[in-house]
RNA sequence: GAGUCUGUAGCUCAGCUGGAUAGAGCAACGGCCUUCUAAGCCGUGGGUCGGGGGUUCGAAUCCCUUCAGGCUCGCCA
């Protein structure tokens, strides 16, 4: 459905255009001053050189057009005379004020009308503006030598989001894995296991049985290896030689390391899967970069046929440099000089095979910053040699580093790289203490609990930063889920739960008293006739509706859900999840300061209630329908 | 050295396609639980928007310059 503000933005444009101004300068935004009105149309100051006149005296042509059209409530006596339809009088409240400025205030009718227009709607009124355009999504990123650390968590969590944002907006979104599966990390592992273990048939090369099914070593041996062989590597130059080689024969083909890296794959996957899923971090495909292996010769021998590529320092290399560049950037390597494959050509056999299998009309790459001038050179040879179509949307989302208190690099106590499952246990041991520091519960339900608040207080922790900012990731600060935290927007859902749960219990004991309706003088209200008899007299919160509001609290609390769609589809457009928090956490306050002036269940007038009751129905789908697209969920209780 | 990003309250961050008095949260202080979950709500104090110029009726926002920090700069991924 129609966003709000440009429901506004219209009735501006016309009117602006009735006045004899450009409709464009009928532009609308959520106001800057709440204390003077809800929207704002900046518009007569713009216009004012257009036409030389004072702003005000524009803006006072349009208020006065639109009072005497009858879109302002107050003037009900003009609204009257068009009918019903036209009667939902848009704005409460217009007026022109110095400089230039159009203040709006919006009918509680237009408002609770909007509203719920919206709670009918398919996605709450989220329109499909993807219209099922493929986008690959592109985060992950994990090294299979070795497991998921804390500089894997921003992708994940992100990636995961604008998946689920995509998809919820009708793109058709395939994320993937993309696992860094085939670079000098396999020789360093493979050198490596040599020199421990020499006397396994991989490095006979006279072997000829079957190789083991059993890999020879365990993920946390495998985890201690290919540190312990990358630290080796810088210092120890004849090893690295070896390294390289190992890699390079492995890329082509030599059986016996071919072996070796299906068990590497095997024990690590395993391994990824697991700790991917505690996170609630999908993929659609778990492609890796030996994938992209089978495209590879083709792409090295097409980029020279397409005279792109040639040799430079030994290496074969493609220059990306264009026009308008502040310094010329390096060539893209797509060869090395000993021959092997490397990072960009294989993100570039990957690109054609996806071009050949999906066709996608974007392409949405997540990863660390530092990343940057690799995905500028292989976007620009992708579209250079025509590989990706020249209006085929080509995003780097770069996101900054997850720094610890003390502004570096996050670090365990003793100073080594963080892995995530240790990460996760902390949160959710630290969420846990706090449970039951304040409340009740059976361990199996309060563990339940904590894991599931745990995983929003960590994801919402990233999210509600902008992406390509480096951020202080402060588990303190992060269980403690006061403010602006998903534990907040958590205990919101739950609060409302709490009291639709109460409500619907009401209406229960209602029904049970079989027409009588004794009111029981309970804790909840009178419950009046609504369920009782069949008369059709009924009052439902489903055939009440949400009402205009009647507080200040309730009018903000809708002005907040009413930007839900917008809010959506931005943070789509814009790659930018930290506005699905931002949003969800003023709406969650919005709820705050209508829950604490409003007492919905001892509401003695049932028509109300039943409106309040609709209202927080709303909230509670709004919620819980974004914190889904960030990629957690609420717990019962709490 | 070149390129690039960042610099907003004591701390963590929004706001940045120019608009009215720069917003939150945490921390500090003061109120609100016989009432729907107080993990809450309400209020108070706290800012030369790194510095300096410029454009504009109007700048945290755009331009220039300068300072400080991060990252990147051909055979790792």
């Amino acid at each position: 459905m129609k966003k709000i503000l440009d429901c506004i933005a219209e009735e501006m444009r016309a009117a602006f255009a009735a006045c004899g101004y450009d409709a464009s300068y009928g532009k609308v935004t959520l106001s800057n001053r709440p204390d003077l009105c809800e929207y704002q149309c900046n518009g007569a100051m713009a216009a004012a050189k257009a036409y030389h006149k004072k702003p005000i005296d524009i803006a006072a042509d349009v208020v006065n057009y639109l009072k005497g059209k009858g879109a302002c409530q107050t003037d009900a006596a003009v609204c009257a005379e068009d009918g019903p339809a036209e009667c939902e009088a848009m704005f409460s409240d217009i007026s022109a004020v110095m400089p230039g400025f159009i203040n709006l205030k919006l009918s509680g009718e237009y408002l609770a009308g909007y509203l719920n227009r919206m709670k009918a709607a398919d996605k709450l009124g989220a329109e499909n503006v993807g219209q099922n355009k493929t986008v690959i999504v592109d985060y992950g990123g994990a090294n299979v030598a070795k497991p998921l650390h804390v500089g894997h968590l921003r992708t994940a969590i992100i990636g995961e989001c604008i998946k689920r944002l995509g998809n919820f907006l009708g793109y058709h979104m395939i994320g993937d894995v993309h696992l860094g599966d085939w670079g000098l990390q396999m020789g360093l592992i493979i050198e490596e296991l040599r020199d421990r273990q020499p006397n396994l048939p991989y490095f006979d090369e006279n072997y000829k049985g079957e190789y083991p099914k059993e890999a020879p070593f365990t993920i946390s041996e495998l985890e201690e290896i290919y540190p312990a062989a990358s630290a080796r590597s810088k210092e120890d130059e004849a090893f690295r030689a070896r390294a390289q080689e190992a890699t390079f024969k492995l890329q082509n083909g030599y059986e016996p390391f071919r072996a070796i890296w299906r068990h590497i794959m095997n024990v690590s996957l395993a391994d990824l899967k697991k700790n991917y899923g505690s996170l609630e971090v999908t993929f659609d495909l778990w492609k890796g970069e030996s994938d992209a292996q089978p495209y590879i010769p083709w792409l090295i021998q097409d980029l020279q046929d397409k005279g792109l590529a040639y040799e430079s320092e030994g290496a074969l290399v493609v220059d990306i440099a264009q026009e308008g560049d502040p310094k010329e950037l390096p060539p893209c390597i797509i060869r090395k000089s000993d021959g092997a494959a490397l990072y960009a050509t294989s993100d570039l056999g990957t690109i054609i095979e996806r071009e050949k299998d999906y066709q996608p009309t974007q392409y949405i790459y997540i990863t660390d910053k530092r990343q940057e001038l690799h995905f500028i050179q292989v976007f620009r040879v992708a579209k250079k040699a025509g590989y990706v179509k020249p209006e085929t949307k080509m995003i780097h989302m770069m996101c900054g580093t997850m720094n610890g208190k003390d502004g570096k690099p996050f670090k365990t106590r003793e100073g080594g790289v963080m892995r995530l499952e240790k990460l996760v246990k902390e949160i959710d041991d630290a969420v846990y203490d706090r449970i039951m520091e304040n409340r009740t519960m059976d361990q199996a339900e309060a563990e339940e609990t904590s894991r599931i608040i745990g995983l929003a207080a960590l994801k919402y922790g990233d999210l509600s930063n902008q992406v390509s900012k480096d951020y202080v990731f402060d588990i303190d600060r992060f269980t403690s889920f006061e403010g602006n935290t998903g534990p907040y927007v958590l205990y919101t859902i739950v609060r409302i739960k709490s009291i639709l749960a109460k409500y619907e219990e009401g209406r229960k004991a209602g029904e049970g008293a079989d027409g009588a309706v004794s009111a029981p003088g309970g804790a909840y209200g009178k419950m009046v006739p609504e369920q009782s008899g069949g008369s059709g007299t009924g009052i439902t919160p489903a055939s009440v509706g949400i009402l205009p509001a009647d507080s200040a609290e309730a009018k903000n609390l809708m002005l907040k859900l009413s930007a839900y769609n917008e809010v959506v589809e931005t943070a789509f457009a814009e790659t930018a999840p930290h506005k699905i928090c931002q949003f969800i956490y003023e709406l969650s306050d919005a709820f705050g300061s209508f829950y604490n002036t409003t007492m919905i269940l001892k509401e003695e007038d049932e028509t109300k209630k039943a409106g309040y009751i609709q209202l927080i129905t709303l909230t509670r789908e709004v919620l819980e329908t974004c914190i889904h697209l960030l990629g957690f969920e609420a717990p019962e209780r709490m």
